[in-house]
DNA sequence: TCTTGACTTAGAGTTAACACTAAGGTTTAT
DNA sequence: ATAAACCTTAGTGTTAACTCTAAGTCAAGA
């Protein structure tokens, strides 16, 4: 039911370094531990790291991260500017990727040159 | 006709700083100098150094770009050589776009939650 | 019981990519 | 001709995000 930090670790793709930094710098609160002290987390914790690394993947910093991960810890009163906040996120993702496509166009443009033995 | 560092930091937007770091990692060989020593940049610099900026906007690391620029100054017989390393860059590029794309539904779907006022 | 291997924390080290400072030379407008 | 605003190089400092090490704890198998 409980994974360990290996377990996760091979799950997500993540250094168990990361896990341990991640949960240092605020961005998953509340991992349980086994009587011992050995990390256990569970499907809600999971889930929460999906998130984290979705935040991250599309190039949330982890300091912004934090904040958000802030605002949810101080309940339901949060939600418009949790919203808001991913609301604004979402859209520099979609900018990112016009960005993306209109480089794309200029690197075709370049093979182009190469594939036809010219310089340009 | 040639442009000072100054001039073409604020056409691109990178710092003087950037411009003189970019040109001692091997990333813009051949940037001319006044007799004082100046640089002055060339329309060819500046068309080069756009497709640099253009490598790692879309995520190439300096390292990277540095020995795609090596094999440029290598002459025609690495053309075919640089062609195929644009189409591998090429690619990741469109992976990163379609894994943007997944994440940005994931995105999508979290603003719905807390639009509902609900969390998820 | 003893060893092996996975876990813990605290803290130090690494890397990439800048950003800046110091000390000094150059250019230009008044 | 001198002050202001550029420029130069060499080298140091900063930041984010890891990555690893040290010293020690704990659980399971031979």
């Amino acid at each position: 039911m409980k994974a360990t930090i290996k377990q996760v670790s091979e799950k997500t793709g993540l250094s168990t370094y990361v896990l341990r930094y991640y949960e240092k710098e605020g961005l998953l609160p509340h991992v349980g531990r086994s009587e011992s002290g050995i990390r256990l987390y569970s499907e809600a914790d999971l889930e929460w790291l999906g998130l984290i690394c979705c935040l991250k993947k599309t190039g949330m910093s982890i300091k912004q991260i934090r904040d958000f991960v802030e605002l949810c810890s101080q309940g339901s009163s949060t939600l418009d500017q949790r919203r808001e906040l991913l609301v604004e996120h979402k859209e520099n993702v979609e900018l990112k990727i016009q960005e993306l496509y209109k480089y794309l166009e200029k690197i075709d443009c370049k093979i182009e040159c190469l594939a036809r033995e010219r310089a340009c």
